[in-house]
DNA sequence: ACCAAAAGGTTTCGACTCGAAAATAAGATG
DNA sequence: CATCTTATTTTCGAGTCGAAACCTTTTGGT
């Protein structure tokens, strides 16, 4: 699948774009998808495949662009909470990889449709293979319980791992304690 | 579509193995697959969207490790060609990106037919849309004429760019001088 | 023939990236 | 309080890549 290794490059030579780098747009696009027990530079370390050294750095250049901020926990003093900032968020307007999605609209109605939950299926299978970490949204995650829920409560829902309380938009958001419902879920919380 | 971005990420780190890098892999794969016109430096450079003298580096990498040949043309002594050793077939024997293809195998039948071609319409569609090369085989070339070939001839195929006659073997390889039929072909020879 | 320009490759150099290891700092444990 | 673990940053060195300069061969004009 020599397809892959062309992809891959394609993606790569594209996001040299707007002074940014592949590592700072992928941290860019995870800072503003994660939920917020998940923004920290550990987690972004994981989902990248990388270490807390390099993803330091990266941060520290995103930071100086005030892309991204960086804030000392309130309660755990060690912990960095990421935020990504309106000048970050008006920077992934024109994030290099909607080449892809527009790319992909620009298909007949059905391949796109099955496209994206194919390929998605097809990286998950490989993530699980290699024993790379899920990172995904409660709604699939074994930890999300519902019923713990207070039944008055309309918008938010208890994770068993964290304790947390996730309203309704960071339901949806990648969290690093993720674990898939029929897979091996990790022995500890990771963050 | 933050899915490609991943991919790309995965790919990278699966291709550091057997001490080579992503770029060396990618190199090795398109000298096994390109046909002899196109087994040249400077066609490398267009296919990785490289540059000639980082592609020179790589070639040279692979060449101490006896993975690949460079040999000068005969013709004109500028050209060099670039050949796969033994070894380098043998170190293909384990590309860290057939766990793709693993993967992919592991999928249900229908998904295994489609995906790959709806990938690779994808990959066309942005490769097209940023202005980048093709690299297709002669089947779907539009300099292809088979017309031009002696009746007599069961193996060879001329083409109208080139003028050489690629055999049986060689029909299915990758090309330089590609252009898809119904496309903006270029004004000249690239090579 | 001759000179200039172009084409194919290689080398050099500098910027940048990334990972390993050490350093810092704050909780947790006993 | 001593120690261990966790979270992060800094430092350092290796390695990659692109731009520019360079070499050689071919082509083209006169």
């Amino acid at each position: 699948m020599e397809l892959v290794g062309r992809l891959r490059r394609i993606a790569h030579s594209l996001q040299f774009a707007d002074g940014l780098n592949p590592a700072q747009w992928e941290a860019l696009r995870y800072i503003a998808r994660a939920n917020r027990n998940s923004c920290s530079p550990g987690a972004l370390a994981e989902f990248m495949g990388s270490t807390r050294g390099t993803v330091s750095q990266t941060l520290k250049a995103l930071e100086a662009k005030g892309l991204v901020e960086r804030r000392r926990g309130a309660e755990d003093r060690r912990a960095v909470r990421l935020t990504i900032t309106a000048a970050g968020r008006a920077m992934m307007e024109n994030d290099p990889l909607v080449a892809f999605a527009e790319a992909l609209s620009a298909c007949s109605g059905d391949l796109r449709a099955s496209l994206e939950d194919d390929m998605e299926r097809l990286v998950h299978t490989v993530q699980l293979q290699q024993g790379m970490p899920e990172f995904g949204a409660c709604s699939e995650c074994v930890h999300f319980r519902p019923e713990l829920c207070s039944a008055t409560s309309t918008v938010g829902c208890r994770c068993a791992i964290s304790g947390d309380v996730f309203g309704a938009p960071e339901l949806d958001r990648l969290c690093a304690d993720f674990a898939r419902t029929c897979e091996t879920q990790p022995l500890q919380r990771l963050r």
